[in-house]
DNA sequence: AATCATCACTTTGTGCCGCAAAGTTTTACT
DNA sequence: AGTAAAACTTTGCGGCACAAAGTGATGATT
């Protein structure tokens, strides 16, 4: 059977696991770009940014360099593993899902 | 990209996501199966089978034939497409994951 | 026969967390 | 100079996951 307690409880939410997936399949994300792309709101935002940043799953990086300042994020290798491993779970319930 | 808002809030919880999942492999459980399959404490088990219950997505049969009662939980038809459409979202992360 | 344990739940309570609304500061634009 | 927009942060509330304790019935033990 599947074991559900190896999900991972900081990606298994809707935000967080949005933000993950989309860091996942590109490199950098701004915060204004997942704003956008995931519409929610900047305290949620960057709430659920600080939860995987203190967990260690992503890294923040601040360029000063243009006109305004912006912070982009990305995974860490602690995070990509993390990640892994919950889509892991998550394809073996599509797998049992799909037999019934 | 991904419509992270068509996750289903009431399936997309650890508990009742291992809960709807046995329920869709197998058609009845009786609480203490599911109890003892999930590891869960009797509150917290009962508390997500009165959710799922409420939603409409499952169906409580109280059997009191035996010795003592017996009370067995099934997906409704309900419950069972909004199984389907949760996990084809699963799928689609899982899918999205592998091509990072 | 009387106590003890187990089943089958239910109720209660606490603590955390998602989420939005509002505040803050800096930069552009007119 | 004054307004607007970007880029965040802080605060607060409401809801929910979870466990611990309570209840009442049946079965086992001495």
């Amino acid at each position: 059977m599947i074991d559900f307690d190896q999900i991972d409880k900081l990606i298994h939410e809707k935000g967080r696991l949005s933000i993950m997936t989309l860091l996942s399949t590109r490199g950098e994300w701004a915060f204004q770009d997942l704003k956008a792309e995931l519409s929610m709101s900047d305290g949620n935002l960057i709430s659920h940014l600080r939860t995987l940043g203190t967990a260690g799953y992503i890294k923040e990086t601040r360029d000063e360099s243009g006109t305004r300042p912006r912070t982009s994020y990305e995974l860490t290798p602690a995070g990509r593993t993390a990640f892994k491993d919950y889509v892991e779970v998550l394809g073996e319930i599509v797998k049992a899902a799909q037999q019934s």
